[in-house]
DNA sequence: CAGGATCCCGCTAGATACTG
DNA sequence: CAGTATCTAGCGGGATCCTG
């Protein structure tokens, strides 16, 4: 069952969404998407941050429980990882499924539409952890250069 | 010259970094170039904006104006441009060239470094651009499920 | 033209405490 | 376990004024 309208179809086929534009809804949508949490949460459930390489064909990605999400993002405040949770569900880009036991289960899982992001994420990931030292050298000699500054 | 050192390049070829910690330098790298201005200024430099196909070829891409990013980046503070183009100049992603004519000329363009990253981040704008309309559908249809929330 | 410097508001991340 | 609720400090970011 396809969940977009034609009018929706129409609109993304003729690419008539510019980011550049302040008033454009894609502009807010990469403002969302262009977080922190958001390309961990993703890379994470994109298998990324398992030691057990278990269920890394592609198909069939790991349902993550909260807990091991907020294992995996170190650091994360238990409201940050929720809340964006949140946000990624209502934006359809993974599922929510809780699993009434004893002490309840929540696990999480991309869609596909998560999915497609996730591709796109992972080269985010990966390019800073690839290049920081690059940058990090940038920085130093930025700095060195600010700071003998002319004082004349 | 190299300006990288044996550690680094040796940090680099072994992965040693992962955004996953917390503590390592790649978390905050990421969290920096997770920005929906460098995103959109890396986009601009990498000649997305332009209406003139002009300089399309990858190589020599334009170099643009102070004044033609803050019109391409639709709603942008000069305070924001001008603090994201400092960060990007320091992390060695933008080369910014002042030529002193009559009123001065600044121009930015885009390292080998920044073109490596705007080949990612690229692909987020774009996501985003064309992914827009699904999501706005799946908003509605969450918003719909919550708010005929049982009240019992 | 291309910023630097300030002021200041708003929101958001983080810490803490509580709960089904 | 997987959250929700509340409070607050901090700063992101816009507006404004000024300058080489």
């Amino acid at each position: 069952m396809a969940t977009t309208t034609a009018a929706q179809r129409r609109a993304a086929a003729k690419v008539q969404f510019d980011a550049f534009l302040a008033a454009c809804p894609s502009r807010k949508l990469l403002d969302r998407i262009s977080d922190k949490w958001v390309v961990l949460i993703l890379c994470a459930l994109g298998g990324d941050g398992l030691s057990r390489p278990a269920a890394g064909d592609g198909r069939g990605l790991p349902a993550l429980r909260y807990s091991q999400l907020a294992r995996t993002l170190a650091g994360v405040s238990q409201k940050m990882l929720t809340q964006t949770l949140r946000s990624l569900e209502r934006d359809g880009l993974v599922t929510r499924t809780v699993t009434p036991t004893v002490p309840v289960t929540v696990t999480y899982e991309l869609t596909d539409l998560g999915r497609s992001l996730l591709e796109v994420m992972r080269g985010v990931k990966r390019w800073a952890e690839t290049n920081i030292p690059t940058v990090l050298a940038h920085r130093e000699a930025y700095d060195a250069r600010a700071s003998r500054a002319p004082t004349s």
